[in-house]
DNA sequence: AAAACATATGAAATCATCTTCATATGACAA
DNA sequence: TTGTCATATGAAGATGATTTCATATGTTTT
């Protein structure tokens, strides 16, 4: 495993931008439209993210018309959603609700 | 879960000399001088990212004489290390090797 | 073949994080 | 109570990541 395998790895999820994306993603696959209104963010920041997401195959796409359809990688994502989940709950009970 | 606390979680990971801090506590506690020549860099620049981890509850410490003894949190962090050596095992048997 | 829609891309500008250097603090030993 | 060892800290500078804006590409519709 590179340095730079995994420094982009967690450098994805670390992201607020393309962590919204990735829960977007949660209840199926969407369109690039469709995570734009989700996310609720400029259309190019958000291709630039999935651009990103999908280098680290977090995410997957295909093509259906012009549009392009992105689903979640869920083997990886929903098990290190849980992972931090956890974490917090178990580890970062007060330190997670004073807010800064 | 606030958006603070799972980037500064995440971010701890991203970073190679976290990184590299972590995998130096994965045989058993240090202190900082013995983390410092494990990892291989300046003094002042592990204690830095020491303070990061910690605050994170990545890492635990206990003072002993004028001694910091560091710790690993391994309920996290193996499962976490775990998750991506699969994740790229999986996904990134490639992309992983063609290094940048 | 032009227009319209959906998405991607390059480069500059902005913003955030990291490291470095100098110095401070705290604990113990002499 | 001074010196020394171990570690922490603040702030400036350096580096790196993210967003933004303008525009390009690709696909379908008319």
């Amino acid at each position: 495993m590179t340095t730079k395998t995994y420094n982009s790895f967690f450098l994805n999820f670390a992201n607020a931008t393309r962590f919204n994306i990735l829960m977007s993603l949660i209840g199926g696959p969407l369109n690039v439209t469709q995570i734009t209104n989700r996310v609720n963010e400029e259309q190019s920041k958000i291709s630039h993210n999935l651009k990103k997401l999908e280098e680290c195959h977090l995410l997957n796409v295909k093509q259906k018309g012009k549009q392009r359809i992105y689903s979640l990688n869920d083997k990886t994502v929903i098990p290190m959603i849980d992972l931090i989940k956890n974490h917090v709950k178990n580890y970062c009970k007060e330190c997670d609700k004073r807010e800064v």
